[in-house]
DNA sequence: AGCACGATCTGA
DNA sequence: CAGATCGTGCTA
């Protein structure tokens, strides 16, 4: 396994949203590895994009996005969920990318409840892959370049052409032209369907 | 101290 | 399309 490194996310966000498309994000939780490719991300951009958390300077909760790029940044909303993201960018430069989607690879038995009902089995949703991959606050902050408990390997870098872009989702609130912009990334149907890899045997 | 709301998901 | 459900940030 090749672990993607900081110097792999101390980059421009909205390129490295587009090119973790593909990746292997992993988690070792009970002994268990659960994985998968990730196919759908959202890039936030600090104090330049209304929609960001970062958008009014720094408050207890988003401080993560403050520090070191390769940290996971995780955060709880509507009551009840966790949400994913990478940090981005140098420190002082709060940028982040959300994962929202994921196709399982190993350890899909021991996912809770997401081996999905479309037969498709893909985590699409950012609180769903939470609850897949056993991923809350406890992990808030943690290094993703470390290889331990929660980390993303590198892998073929999706073709351009099977790589979609359009509006992010859930942020109403953001300025219009934040809203309208591109900044949401997923894998084409097509590459998901063909050319990822095999994934594990069901249970 | 109080309040409004959210980078969501589920089921009707 | 409403309800769940509570941490967070803003106002006072």
């Amino acid at each position: 396994m090749n672990i993607l490194k900081h110097h792999f996310y101390a980059r421009d966000t909205l390129m490295i949203a587009g090119e973790l498309l593909g990746k292997k994000l992993v988690r070792k939780y009970r002994g268990n590895i659960l994985s998968g490719l990730i196919c759908e991300t959202e890039a936030y951009l600090g104090p330049n994009d209304s929609a960001s958390h970062a958008f009014r300077g720094k408050t207890a909760r988003n401080t993560v996005m403050f520090g070191r790029a390769g940290r996971a940044y995780i955060y709880f909303v509507y009551g009840m969920h966790y949400l994913l993201n990478i940090v981005t960018e140098e420190e002082e430069n709060p940028c982040a990318i959300l994962i929202r989607a994921i196709v399982p690879l190993d350890g899909l038995k021991h996912m809770q409840r997401y081996r999905g009902r479309t037969g498709k089995e893909l985590t699409d949703g950012p609180a769903k892959l939470c609850q897949a991959l056993a991923v809350n606050k406890s992990l808030n902050g943690w290094d993703l370049t470390a290889g331990q408990k929660l980390w993303v390997e590198a892998q073929p870098t999706i073709p351009e052409r099977f790589i979609k872009k359009g509006r992010r989702i859930g942020i109403d609130y953001a300025e219009p032209v934040d809203r309208r912009a591109a900044r949401r990334f997923w894998a084409d149907e097509m590459y998901i369907r063909d050319m990822m890899p095999k994934r594990a045997k069901r249970a």
